[in-house]
Order: structure tokens, then sequence, then C-alpha cells
DNA sequence: CAGGTC
DNA sequence: TCTGG
């Protein structure tokens, strides 16, 4: 059994990764990563905890105030599989790669994109894991982004098994915006939250999944999820024998799928074109972020009016938008893409780098943190009621509650039945601009680019 | 309406 | 078109 598996990685200056542009599920890469803010600890500042269950483990990572480095530390289960948590980070969060070199090289090339792109610097592409890349992204399908990791969260629940369950110092609040400042729960409680493993392929493969997404609420969809993972089973079941495991099956899938990245852009698209629920544009995400297709550019809605609105591209056609943009930016025009995206992501207007946003970490942080901590707990308080409590309605993936002194075993695991009648559940409303709540880092005024066009 | 697909 | 924020 290993031991705590705790450690620190250190960035080098040419690859200042920053977590709030790469895992928060706002920037429409990975879904299932949890924002907590840890509240000040003794000698300690209050922080943010960014964590992900994977298949043996629960990964916790934490980035200073500089965005030098990243600590971490890695919760295990009974069988954990030998590989370290920090070589995984590396690999995933695509460490060595010279991002902010790019950016510059983007920013001389390409003057839209240093003016709407830029301020994302420290951005990064990840490498995802093909399966779950593959799942979510059959989910966003003509949906919306919050829903898109509801849905994630959902899957995770109902088909795979509770791995661990973490509960955070008194105090500790879940984050969903960008903004560590959002109008959030007001918890005497210590929060809890329960993690899951992502679903394997056999899983989802088996008979009982279309009917029970569709319970879930995933629509359409549920039959591309189910009929996806039969096909990626069968097609393992068939090199295998029709004796061999699920965890046999299981493996050869993930090994197909990892097979991809050694072919070349059209060949490893033409491999995901025939699944159920990819097309052209999932394909392309799939390529993009789990797939080492650096090029891959999904064109979405948010691509065709920038294409149109800032580089004159009037096209509709997917491939020729595509190839126009690429030949603007290059052999990493998937990567370049995906910063203009951001610039067109509402959830993104408040970004500002010079904040560190949601490290919290420097002395300054503290000092406002003290002044600011006590202070605005009590408005909320005034305001909600001391028992005011998330909008679970919103977000009800998320809230694994306990009392406040009870142990971790005897936990009040949410069910989604239960969801329309929880009378404790206050609904937030939302806060007008001159509202106290309105905090300082919501600088920037949303812009009218999101609206009619001309 | 929301990062399309069949 | 499924569905909900």
């Amino acid at each position: 059994m290993p031991p705590g598996g705790n450690g620190v990685i250190s960035m080098g200056p040419g690859c200042p990764v920053v977590l709030p542009l790469t895992i928060a599920h706002q920037c429409g890469q990975a879904f299932r990563w949890r924002k907590v803010l840890v509240p000040l600890q003794g000698k300690e500042s209050r922080r943010l905890e960014w964590s992900l269950c994977l298949r043996d483990r629960v990964v916790f990572v934490t980035q200073d105030g500089a965005n030098h480095s990243l600590a971490h530390r890695t919760v295990y289960n009974s069988n954990p599989e030998p590989f370290s948590t920090a070589a995984w980070l590396r690999d995933y969060l695509n460490l060595d790669t010279p991002a902010s070199q790019w950016f510059a090289e983007w920013s001389e090339k390409d003057p839209i994109f240093a003016k709407h792109a830029n301020r994302f610097s420290g951005g990064n592409i990840l490498r995802q894991d093909p399966w779950e890349c593959l799942c979510a992204f059959i989910c966003s399908s003509n949906n919306n982004i919050p829903r898109i990791s509801q849905m994630v969260h959902k899957l995770c629940e109902h088909f795979s098994p509770l791995l661990h369950v973490e509960q955070y110092p008194k105090g500790s609040r879940l984050c969903h915006s960008l903004d560590v400042n959002e109008l959030a729960e007001a918890s005497t409680d210590a929060l809890c939250l329960a993690y899951h493993p992502f679903p394997t392929p056999s899983r989802l493969a088996e008979p009982d999944v279309e009917g029970r997404l569709r319970e879930l609420g995933f629509g359409y969809r549920a039959k591309y999820l189910a009929q996806t993972a039969y096909a990626l089973c069968e097609k393992a079941r068939e090199s295998l024998g029709f004796n061999a495991s699920a965890e046999k099956i299981d493996q050869r899938v993930y090994a197909n799928l990892l097979e991809l990245r050694s072919l070349s852009y059209h060949d490893a698209r033409n491999q995901l074109l025939p699944l159920s629920g990819v097309g052209p544009k999932v394909a392309d995400c799939i390529l993009l972020m789990s797939l080492d297709q650096a090029s891959s550019i999904p064109v979405d809605r948010h691509v065709f009016q920038f294409a149109e609105r800032w580089y004159g591209i009037r096209t509709k056609r997917y491939e020729e938008v595509a190839e126009k943009l690429r030949a603007v930016w290059g052999e990493r025009a998937g990567w370049a893409h995906s910063f203009l995206f951001y610039a067109d992501l509402p959830s993104l207007d408040f970004y500002d780098s010079n904040d560190h946003m949601g490290a919290y970490n420097t002395e300054e942080d503290k000092k406002q943190d003290l002044l600011l901590s006590s202070a605005h707990q009590t408005e909320f308080d005034q305001e909600m009621g001391p028992e005011a409590k998330l909008d679970t309605t919103q977000y009800p993936y998320l809230t694994v509650k306990s009392e406040p002194d009870e142990t971790s075993l005897n936990l009040v695991i949410k069910d989604d039945s239960h969801l329309s009648d929880t009378p404790e559940t206050i609904k937030h409303e939302q806060s007008s601009p001159d509202e106290p709540h309105q905090r300082p880092t919501l600088k920037r005024a949303r812009t009218a680019r999101h609206r009619a066009k001309p």
C-alpha cells in the first residue's frame, strides 16, 4: 500500500500551466474535476484544491500563487496500480509542451489572436483519456457545458463504484464558476464529496444502460453512448475470444483507442466517425484533446461565428472553415483555436491572469481574505439566513453532505429522486450588479459580442 | 437557446 | 430533435 503520495511538481517558466484555464469544466475540455476552496487553516492562507477520481485513486492538486508549481496528494483504493500520480499529472496536463512560446508565435502571426486570445496564456490542451473523452463529447452534442459536466458526473455516480469520500475542513466551499468569490454555500458543516471513477466500457455496454441513461435525462444521447460502448467492446471481444473477461475487454478497448495516437489525423478520424453519436465535431474534439492531433479544429457554432466575424470566412462548410483556420495558425491550429473559443465563452469573460485566479496563496490574498471572509460571511448569512444551502437543483451531482461531527461513514448521499422535495434547499436569486455579493474580481463588462449579428 | 448527429 | 439552466 503506497503512502500518502504527496509531491510537488515544478513547472518551468516555459510552461506555466494555469489550472483554471485547463481543467475547469467551463473551459470545455475536462468536465469532471472538482474545485474546492479550503479556508484559512492555522498559518496557511486559503487555497483552491482541485480533485479528480481515476480508476484506482483520487488525485488532489493545488497550484501555488505564482503558478510555478503544483502540490499534489493522492488517496488510493485497496488495490493501486503501479503508476505515479506525478507522472500521470505531467502527461495529462501536457506539462512538457512549451505552450507559452506557442502563444507568442500565434500572437506574432495573427493580430486577431493577439487581441482576443493572448490573455489566456497559461492555458493548455490536456492529454486526456480517450475513452472518457469520447463519452464526454458524445454528451456534448447540442448541449451546454454545465449540463455536459452534470451528465459526466452522473455516468460516474450510477455506473461505477464509490472509491472514496473526502471530508473537507469546515468552511470549505465547492466552487462552480471561475470566480472563487461567487455567491456560494454558507456552510458550517463539513463538506463531503463522493468520488467515483469514470465507468468502464464494458459497464456501459451492458444491456440496461440505454434505458437508465434515459431516466437520468440523457435524451437521445443515451442510445449513442450505449451503442458506442457496445461496439467498442464487441470489437475487443472479437480479437480476444468469447470467454474474455470484462477486465480484459476493457483493457483492449483502452489499448485500441490509445493506438489511434500513432495514426495520422485522417486515419484516426475515420476510425472514430463510424461510432454512434460521433460526427465531425465530436471526432475533432476527441482527436484534439486525447489523441495528440494538435491541428484538429472542432468547428462548432462559436467557431463558425468568429470565423466569419473576425476572419471573413463566410462558408458554412465544416471542412472548409477548418482548412482556412489551419492556414492561419499552422500545425498546432487546434490549440490556437481553443483559446479563441475561450474568448467567445461568456463564463470566461471575467478571467484575469493577473489575479492568479483561484490560487490565493499570496500575502495580499491572505490579507484580503481576513478582511473579506468574516464580512462577506456575515452579509451572506443576513441575506440568506444561516441555514442557506447550495442550490442543489443546479449541481445535484456535487453534493454529499454530512452533519458537523459525523463520521465519514454516516453520509447522506444525494439521490436524484429526492431532488424535487428538499425543503432545506434555498434557491439563490441572481444578484444584481450593485449588490454586495458582486465582488471586486468582476472587472470586465459583458460585451455584446455573443448577441445578434448586424 | 446550448460547443451536433442520424 | 432530448432536456434543463
